[in-house]
DNA sequence: TTGTACGCGTTATCAC
DNA sequence: GTGATAACGCGTACAA
């Protein structure tokens, strides 16, 4: 491996003004500038980063933690957010947390032993309070979930506007017994602020709600099939359910064709999050700008990390894509 | 930052004996061990992963190439490595090449400025001739595709198999005008198996093909749209479509439900990966062992990275699965 | 069993 | 404009 030293000694200039070239500094004769680059392309050099990151305290990679990959939501939000990196000069460590608090926290000492110059959330399992030193390492920035004692940069939507879209388009199809569904019922803010959103269009409808249309820990397809089977066996049974995600929605929708139910006149559902699948479906659903949060999200981070001001943010909203299952 | 050397000032110690501690080097006295342990737990000390890099030239960091994430059958790839990578200490770096050779000339740099100990290959875009220089750099391991003229550790299928298998399946189910649908035609040894063992089953059941029953360019769900109205064009229009991708495949699922067709009376369709929404579809589909596929190329990596001899490897194959559209 | 001294490859400071 | 020289933080011969 050529080094910087042996550039300097074929161009019998200084590692000094070697240096210079690589980082475009200004003062250097053009002569020895061209004498430079010939070496370098002779000897094939590439600066070492390992040694360039521990000199600049900069390593020019972003960790982005998600729950998995596999998650179209999540798939979708990295690859723009990877483009958008690529774009800067940033790589990106992908680290799953599969909804796991020690994992997060294992992943969280990427910032402190500076692997890393910042760190995006999508997903946040662990309190706030466990994030709150790492601040000193590195910027944090959320996306897509927000947390109220967070004063970070975050880039989200006002879930309870999605969960209010989505209840206001079942009520305004005439469906009146309208479950809902979500993932996990921590006190996650996004969760809590959907089903907010839920409970608002409902009450603005005079709509009862019944306290078994509740229904949580739905994540998957799998989980949207047994999503099935618990809402067959509600006494009060609804006639639509609200859902937190296609591949819920889907799984659903799945289980009740297989049971010969016909959608949507036995049961009208509702995804979120407008995958592909749902498309492929015919699936209702509440569309969420994605490319925009992780583009967005990746400016503001890189902007934390370069001490730029934050330029003032584009508005994010829902929109609701009407296909057959409503 | 507290360093190694506030630690050996408060511990009242070498740096050296530090660093024992720190790297499990044996010869520390107890007594010592526990005081340095101390100082660290005090000062909220964490080795300076740079410098560490640095000194030992290695990263702990892999990169792994891939098209684009949110192609499932390579999200699906890449969960399972980033999660064997964390079993073993690895960072994942995600690379999207968006099927682009320049892109991917980029992303190489990545090994030979010492970013990563490693490289993955999921997907090749450019000519063998191009990587080899980096295996003085570093190991590349492919995964999924393969090259004639590349002797580097390979986890792959014999994508002649699958090709037959699927082709077979429909032999057997009963269509004889069978059509042939790929991604890009160029010269990837991948895609040229797959087609010879379309070819050897049709040619093995004396079945002639058609010129213009080969498709290619198909990728994405809406390319797969694309095909049906192209198929709907040929002269000799086939009764049955083999496919490349289950993303294919649904588009043009979806095209031809759309337009009124009966699946698979009118077009029987078979696609390939098994993805989710295979399942959700009721899509005949040729299943790959994803999972083993991933894990097994992380474990050749590391293997590769530490100088270990590889282990002999696990025999994965392909397995048809039927449901709905054949 | 422990400490001294040097080097990993770069970049920033300062003097010329 | 340019070149010594000193860090950046760590690991490891080698000596003790």
């Amino acid at each position: 491996m050529a080094t910087i030293h042996d550039v300097a000694k074929l161009a019998g200039i200084s590692r000094t003004t070697v240096s210079r070239v690589l980082n475009c500094h200004p003062y250097v004769t053009e002569e020895k500038k061209r004498k430079i680059l010939n070496a370098m392309k002779q000897l094939n050099y590439v600066p070492n980063s390992s040694a360039q990151r521990l000199r600049k305290t900069k390593t020019d990679t972003i960790a982005v933690f998600v729950p998995r990959i596999t998650n179209p939501f999540f798939s979708y939000l990295v690859e723009v957010m990877e483009n958008e990196a690529a774009k800067f000069g940033y790589k990106l460590i992908l680290c799953q947390t599969h909804y796991n608090k020690e994992q997060e926290k294992k992943f969280l000492e990427l910032l402190k032993t500076k692997q890393v110059d910042g760190v995006i959330l999508t997903s946040i399992e662990n309190e706030w309070r466990h994030f709150k030193p790492y601040l000193n390492d590195g910027p944090i920035v959320i996306c897509n979930e927000y947390d109220d004692d967070a004063y970070v940069p975050s880039v989200y939507l006002d879930q309870v506007k999605g969960g209010y879209l989505g209840t206001k388009h079942l009520i305004d199809r005439g469906y009146k017994r309208i479950a809902y569904c979500a993932g996990s019922e921590r006190r996650s803010r996004l969760t809590r602020d959907r089903r907010k959103g839920y409970e608002q269009a409902m009450k603005e409808a005079s709509l009862v709600i019944d306290e078994d249309w509740y229904l949580y820990n739905a994540i998957s397809i799998e989980d949207g099939k047994n999503v099935f089977l618990r809402l067959k066996q509600i006494k009060n049974r609804p006639e639509a359910i609200f859902t937190g995600s296609d591949e819920v929605a889907a799984g659903l929708l799945k289980a009740a064709k297989d049971s010969g139910w016909r959608v949507p006149q036995d049961l009208a559902i509702i995804g979120f999050d407008n995958q592909p699948l749902a498309q492929l479906l015919g699936l209702s659903t509440v569309a969420q700008p994605v490319e925009k949060m992780g583009s967005q999200t990746m400016k503001v981070m890189i902007q934390a990390i370069t001490g730029e001001e934050s330029k003032n943010p584009t508005n994010l909203s829902f929109h609701l894509i009407h296909r057959t299952t409503t």
